[in-house]
DNA sequence: CCTAAGGTCTGTAGCTGATACAGGCTCAAG
DNA sequence: CTTGAGCCTGTATCAGCTACAGACCTTAGG
């Protein structure tokens, strides 16, 4: 009852995809840009993903996610790689993106409300004025 | 003493980047996309912009700021430019635009929160444990 | 008058983060 | 043996710019 289990079964680009929900050619793509390795190929050519492949991409996608950039994933995934990574290390990247977010958020906020109070002025009517385009007109 | 203003007085490209504070080559992309139109040329074959110009270049600039597609200025632009517009239509465009944000606030928002939460359990410390990987690592 | 510096012109490449498609192999079933 | 599915690679596409190369044109100084 398979006893060797260093990669339990081997699979293709397309399982690899079901099993993560992964775009199949975001995988490939991953490969090029280099947050996943280049995986071993069978004799015929076929990549041959095993289980550290499904997990190292379930973290990928939980990384996009939340925001990260590939950049920054890449940061993440050179640290988990090393082996000698620190919290601290780890929480930088994170601290920095959050910021990242934040400022986002304080900008999008800033532009809902110009939008909505615009919006609000406007008769809805079939009138050409417009409090939208007198907005932007100046 | 200057009578005839119908464009007061001609600018190259540079000019009409340093009036509205556009990035030099934004401009001639913005042309290519039809967001600008292609101005008049000098018999040299240099762009020549006047007022008009300005005020449509600044109306797009605040457009995007406000987070505007392209694809919507050009909306918002074919109404301003038929004449015709009515303000339910520029409503309707806007409206739509302001849910985009919003969702994309709600969504930031969430993010936010789960990396708040995960850098909140950081130790910062030296140590290899970390909860912001343990969170992406499942 | 000539030259050098700067502006302008065009086309094209690069960036991020994918996604998609074409054309060619390989593989397994019928 | 054929057919169709799956895989391979390279390349194109999208948004929204930004930037650079190489060729013009223009203007000021010597």
């Amino acid at each position: 009852m398979g006893k060797d289990h260093p990669s339990v079964k081997p699979m293709q680009r397309a399982a690899l995809a079901r099993a993560t929900g992964c775009n199949l050619e975001t995988i490939r793509y991953y490969e090029t840009v280099g947050v996943m390795p280049d995986p071993p190929r069978d004799p015929n050519g076929y990549r041959s993903y095993g289980e550290d492949h499904v997990r190292r991409l379930r973290f990928v996608m939980r990384a996009r996610d939340l925001g990260f950039s590939l950049e920054e994933i890449r940061g993440l995934l050179s640290l988990v790689d090393s082996h000698d990574q620190t919290c601290a290390e780890v929480k930088e990247i994170a601290t920095a993106h959050l910021k990242d977010v934040q400022d986002k958020i304080v900008d999008l906020q800033r532009i809902e409300r110009a939008l909505s109070d615009t919006v609000a002025q406007c008769s809805g009517s079939e009138v050409p004025e417009c409090p939208v385009l007198d907005a932007l007109l100046d």
